[in-house]
DNA sequence: TCATAATTTATACTTATTACAATTATGTAA
DNA sequence: TTACATAATTGTAATAAGTATAAATTATGA
């Protein structure tokens, strides 16, 4: 299934911009933030509208087709790899990695509440960094 | 030792205001905003500025005193629980709870990258709104 | 008491995100 | 095809959290 028929597939009417800033996350897996995405695709479609990007990641996030990561204050940045994970940002490089878990705990907890997202955030200096210092 | 002495252990002068905001995070284990922490204290002290507050907080939390917590967006929350553990926000009631983990899978991460910081929070529905709904 | 440093305060600024209204594109019925 | 209704996009202005700065106040120590 590509991404124009996933987009279908939620209830989302495939227009240009939508599936551009939806491939771009899909193929970017760098958990960009909605700046980033912008300033990006505004190389590709210079008419393109920061409101439009902001507007259109609200409503895959909604959809649930990407998730909103929160790491640092004033960044939100967004991820398409639903598969439940965390996040190790290194604060040298910046760079943000994925960081898969154990469910073990998080289904003792869903066990009583009723969860709808999960951060989970490591922020850190990454083995490259820390060799590279030396 | 009261929280008098343990600014002063962490080479913080204990002025009135920085003993004020430490305490209120002490006594108030609700994972405050800056604004609530400066809109309730104001009622003590008058003439208490929001620049203080964020002074105060990025000096506490620079000696460890206190974690910043960011779950939401534009809202960066403060905790002075200082033992490892994560958060669970009700999304009915706004109520952040903590939540303690296995540190296991840290130790791994820990093993080749230098951990500063680890933000682990869910957003859900808690026990109490969920069957007060029905 | 006075000088100096530390702390607090008020104001202005930055920046991510949102609200809103105007414009443009799209799909459908006649 | 045309006209119209609806949806999507855009640009601008507003909002609000947090920060920078400098003035004012307070504390400290000779």
């Amino acid at each position: 299934m590509n991404n124009k028929e996933i987009l279908i597939k939620n209830g989302i009417s495939p227009s240009f911009q939508r599936l551009q800033v939806y491939s771009y996350l899909r193929k970017n897996n760098v958990h960009p933030t909605a700046f980033k995405i912008y300033n990006d695709l505004k190389k590709q479609i210079p008419t393109l509208s920061k409101t439009t990007v902001y507007n259109v990641l609200k409503l895959l996030a909604g959809k649930n087709l990407i998730r909103e990561v929160k790491i640092e204050d004033n960044e939100l940045r967004f991820d398409a790899v639903l598969q439940e994970h965390g996040h190790f940002k290194c604060s040298e490089c910046g760079k943000v990695t994925d960081v898969f878990y154990d469910k073990e705990f998080v289904d003792f907890i869903e066990k009583r509440n009723k969860i709808t997202d999960i951060q989970f955030n490591i922020i850190g200096i990454c083995e490259n960094c820390l060799n590279n210092k030396n």
